[in-house]
DNA sequence: TAGTACCA
DNA sequence: CGCC
């Protein structure tokens, strides 16, 4: 049930996409991920202060954020290393949803502990805006804040829980968008509780 | 403007 | 809000 304004054209809640065996299989990849890519802390450029949630990628390329500012790049900034292959299903979740656009290019995996938060934003640093951002929740329910293309447009929530996914396409790709809470305890997903969000994108122009 | 505060 |  979305509470407030309703979220720009293109929105779209698929409640429960992957089931409980779906979404233990895809735990299942995301720690052998984890593993070769672990989760760094980015940090807001110029301030440097660090963000509540933790972060990794898979894909050909993985968001950062630190002093300098945010970007996409080929490999982990801690190891050095490529990011590990993004996990087949991500793929057919792409395919399926977004059937007209290139394929992804990056899957950032944000995690959330119970007091993590994240701010209104634009997801705004890729190359174009034409295909959609796809994101799946695993875990504990968040309460979710999606408002306009202006920071000042009126906003609704809603709560995502464990297997849902979100298409932000059309007017919503470039919707101000947040996390304002995660639900302790709502979910029995993931052992040490907390929220993984994955959020799927395509980075530069199809050739 | 991916932080914070606040959110009716 | 106050930051670059």
């Amino acid at each position: 049930m979305t509470k407030g304004h309703p979220p720009p054209a293109g929105f779209r809640l698929l409640p429960e996409y992957f089931d409980r065996e779906a979404q233990e299989a895809l735990v299942d990849e995301l720690r052998l991920v984890l593993a070769k890519a672990p989760l760094f802390q980015p940090k807001m450029p110029k301030t440097g202060k660090a963000f509540s949630v933790r972060m990794s990628n898979c894909g050909s390329l993985g968001w950062v954020a630190d002093i300098n500012g945010y970007r996409y790049q080929p490999t982990h900034p801690t190891t050095g290393e490529k990011w590990p292959e993004m996990p087949s299903a991500l793929r057919k979740l792409w395919k399926a949803v977004a059937a007209d656009a290139p394929e992804p290019e990056a899957c950032l995996i944000n995690y959330y502990a119970t007091t993590a938060k994240m701010g209104l934003h634009q997801d705004k640093d890729e190359d174009m805006f034409s295909s959609p951002v796809v994101s799946v929740s695993l875990g504990d329910t968040a309460t979710f804040r999606i408002g306009g293309t202006t920071r000042k447009a009126p906003t609704s929530s809603m709560r995502l829980t464990s297997g849902d996914v979100v298409v932000l396409g059309g007017e919503s790709r470039l919707a101000y968008h947040g996390i304002d809470r995660v639900l302790p305890g709502s979910s029995t997903l993931l052992k040490n509780g907390g929220r993984i969000n994955l959020t799927l994108r395509r980075v530069t122009p199809d050739q």
